[in-house]
Formats: C-alpha cells, sequence, structure tokens
DNA sequence: CCCTGTTTCCATCATTTGATGGAAACATAG
DNA sequence: CTATGTTTCCATCAAATGATGGAAACAGGG
C-alpha cells in the first residue's frame, strides 16, 4: 500500500504540481481514505518530497543504464541511441519530466520542506557523453548545454497533451516526432564537438561567426 | 489601480502557478484589500485569464518588433540578433516564460475556465525566420522545431533561480551564458536549412546531416 | 481462540481560501 | 455643499484542505 500511494502520488503531483494537488486527491485515485495516506506517509510535503527522491532515483537508474550502451560509441550514435531510449523511458513515466520541471520554475508557499537539493546529473551526462574530461570542475557552458539538452527532452515528454493538441497529431505521431525534433537540433549542435577534436572548448559564441563582437574570450574558468 | 493588481498579478501567478497562488498573496503585495481586487476583476479564474492574455500580448508585439529588425538578414544573423533581444526582453520579464511553461505542464482542478486556447504564434516564427514558405498549412516537423527553440529561451528564463544557485553563478554571467548556450544549439541546428538550400525537406533523420562537411569558416580564437 | 501489533476507516478540527454584502471613503459634477 | 457614482475596506460565509485521535478491521504467532 504504501508504494501503491507513492506511485499514485507521483502521477497526481505530476500533472497537478505541488499546490493543486490535494491528499483527498491522490487518496480518492487509489481508493482509501486520506488517514491511510497520512498513516504511511506523514504530512504531504513528506510524501512530496520521497515522491521527488524516487524519480530521481529512477532517472539516475537509467542513465546508468544508457551509459553502458551507448559507452564507446561516436558522439554522433551515442545521441542518436540516447535520444531514442530517453525519451521512450520518459514517456512511460512522463511524471518525471513534470515534477522536474516543476522543481525549475516553481516557487512553493511551504517553509522549505521541499527545497532540498538532488544531483542533476549534469556531470555524468557530460562525462558519458565524452564532452567533458573530468568528472570533476566541469565548465559552466558545457554545465548549460547538458541542461539545455535535458530539458529539451523533458519539455516535449511534459507538455504533451498541450502539444499534441495544438499540433493536432495522434500520440504514436508525437513520440516519433519529438524524436526527430530532438536529433535535428541536438546531433548538429553537439557535433561541433566532433568537429572541433577532441577539447577545443570553442566559445559559446558558435555558429554566428563573423561579427566579432565585443564578447572577450572567457576561458573556462 | 486595476493595471497594477494585473502587473503584480502576472508577478505572483508566474512565480507560484495557479494554485499556488491565493488572492491574498495578490492583494497583501499591492498592499489592498481582496475584496478591492474582486471588484476590479471578478473571480480568480477570471484574473488569470486576463494575466495569460496579457503576456500573450506583450510577447506578440515584441515579436513583431523583432522581425521587424531582423528582416532580410541571413538565417544566422537573424537567429543572433532574435536570440539577443528575445533574452534580454524575457529577462526583464520572466512571468511570461513561466506562465507559458505552466500552460504546456500543469493541469488544474478548475472546471475548464483556464482551457481557453491562445495563439502559440509558431507559424509567424517560423516564417519570419524564412523557413515557412506559407504561412499557413506549416508541416509537423517544422512546427516542432520551433516549439523547441521557443521553450529553450523559455526554460532559461522561467528556470533562472534554480539554475543560478544549481550553476552558482550570478545573475550577469547566468544571462551571457543562457546566450551564449542558446546560440550554441540553435544556430548549428537551423543552419541546416541555409546549406540543404531553400526547401528540401530532409526526414527527421536529421542526424546524419552533421557529419558531412560542416562549417567552413571557424573563427580562430 | 486469544493476544498483540499493524493497518484502515470514520468523525472531527482548525486553517486557509475563494467569494460576497454592505458600510465607509473618495471623487466629481452641478 | 450636495448628490451621485465609483472605489476601497471591514466583517463574514461556506467550502476546501491539511491534519489527527480513536475505534474498528485485519493478520499472524502462540
Amino acid at each position: 500500500m504504501k508504494g501503491k500511494i507513492l506511485e499514485v502520488a507521483r502521477r497526481i503531483f505530476g500533472e497537478y504540481g505541488f499546490h493543486g494537488t490535494t491528499t483527498r486527491m491522490i487518496a480518492q485515485e487509489i481508493g482509501i481514505d486520506i488517514s491511510t495516506l497520512y498513516y504511511h506517509w506523514g504530512e504531504k510535503g513528506d510524501l512530496y518530497e520521497a515522491v521527488i527522491l524516487d524519480i530521481y532515483e529512477d532517472l539516475r537508474t537509467k542513465l546508468i543504464e544508457i551509459e553502458q550502451i551507448v559507452h564507446g560509441k561516436s558522439l554522433s550514435t551515442r545521441m542518436d541511441t540516447a535520444i531514442e531510449m530517453m525519451t521512450d523511458y520518459l514517456f512511460l513515466s512522463p511524471e518525471i519530466c513534470n515534477l522536474i520541471l516543476f522543481r525549475y520554475f516553481t516557487r512553493t508557499r511551504q517553509p522549505s520542506n521541499l527545497d532540498f537539493r538532488v544531483p542533476e546529473f549534469i556531470s555524468e551526462i557530460a562525462f558519458s557523453m565524452g564532452i567533458a574530461k573530468d568528472r570533476k570542475h566541469l565548465p559552466l557552458d558545457i554545465r548549460m548545454r547538458m541542461l539545455a539538452m535535458m530539458n529539451q527532452i523533458y519539455n516535449f515528454v511534459a507538455g504533451q497533451n498541450f502539444f499534441m493538441d495544438l499540433l493536432k497529431t495522434t500520440r504514436e505521431d508525437y513520440v516519433q516526432n519529438v524524436k526527430d525534433t530532438l536529433k535535428f537540433i541536438l546531433i548538429p549542435a553537439f557535433a561541433q564537438y566532433e568537429r572541433a577534436g577532441k577539447h577545443h572548448d570553442g566559445n559559446g559564441d558558435a555558429g554566428t561567426m563573423g561579427e566579432g563582437d565585443g564578447k572577450k574570450e572567457e576561458t573556462a574558468p
């Protein structure tokens, strides 16, 4: 039962957010009384915290699995496979994306129960992609690119209902197009690392060229 | 006063979301009684609706302004300028990004007051970029790429607090790195349109395109 | 069966929250 | 000043919500 509650709480919190979810909604979805819920998980904030830890744990497991499969391949191939696997996985548990994005964007009225830190796996991903030489001390620009990449996936999964309606497409079609769009955007972007040889940082101003705007060199801090 | 309420409501709704915001929070922030708020805007859902319409109107105005400035330039230049302007603008009104993303990701318990449709400017942007030949009947893949592009910007602005804390960086530094990251990812991706000539759709498996030669000139730093 | 510990539900509270009616304050034209 | 329309605040409600105590149901070992 404790597990069942966590599972349903993940889904409901993922759909409605923290304040949009009531303990009664969760209990009713399972068909139990709310006091049973409180018995197992304590107050609402504690349950939410458990949900967050749970999804990050799932995500970590998946990332490790993917890392082992794409290990050793070329960057383009690695990204292609990783995008396929990651997308398929997240569409099976879309609340993972929703909950992560809520954390990024939303403030809560709660004192500070929910502001605990969770690793964002940024360095792990960069390392797995072969972009980081060293698991620690990742330069800022690389960390931001990793965030950008993950966000791109999260967005299409978390917003699937809205976007499917907006684009007037079926689910199957949508999933395929998400993968294609991700590849269209991410692979050329990160292909710059392949072309630029191993670790030519190339400043952030990639792609524009010319213009030589006044940006100073900003070597990795 | 009516305007002042709308302005503050934008900010608070943007920070806490619909259910995370109470009418009392808005009223208190201004220093008025909640009944004054209800007098001007009716029920909470109506105020929220007004907020959404307001931010979309602002966004529309800005997009038109940008469109006129980048008109006629090359795609890379257009994107460079548009990213600069759009980012600067959104960082001044970050609640725009938050509110748009909430609409994408969050469900509300409300009956259906907030499910009204608002244009997402997808076709306008594609047309302005010179990617769409025809303002109507945009193919699905192009619309998704436009969404992906806008989402990329929205995310970094809406999540600025979280990301700045995560990356341990200052605001100024963060803003600059957002621009650089956006250019790093978006410009190479959409440069495929330039290289591929005018309208070679190219199937979704765009990842292969990056391998060919790639960008010729690379401003040696 | 009985005893004990666990789990579930019912009844109930105290707050919070959305919402409103009506009195007071304010403004403005005549 | 007075009359009229507008705006703001005070007091208050009803419903929703987070939370809890205690009785009942359940489970398993002796």
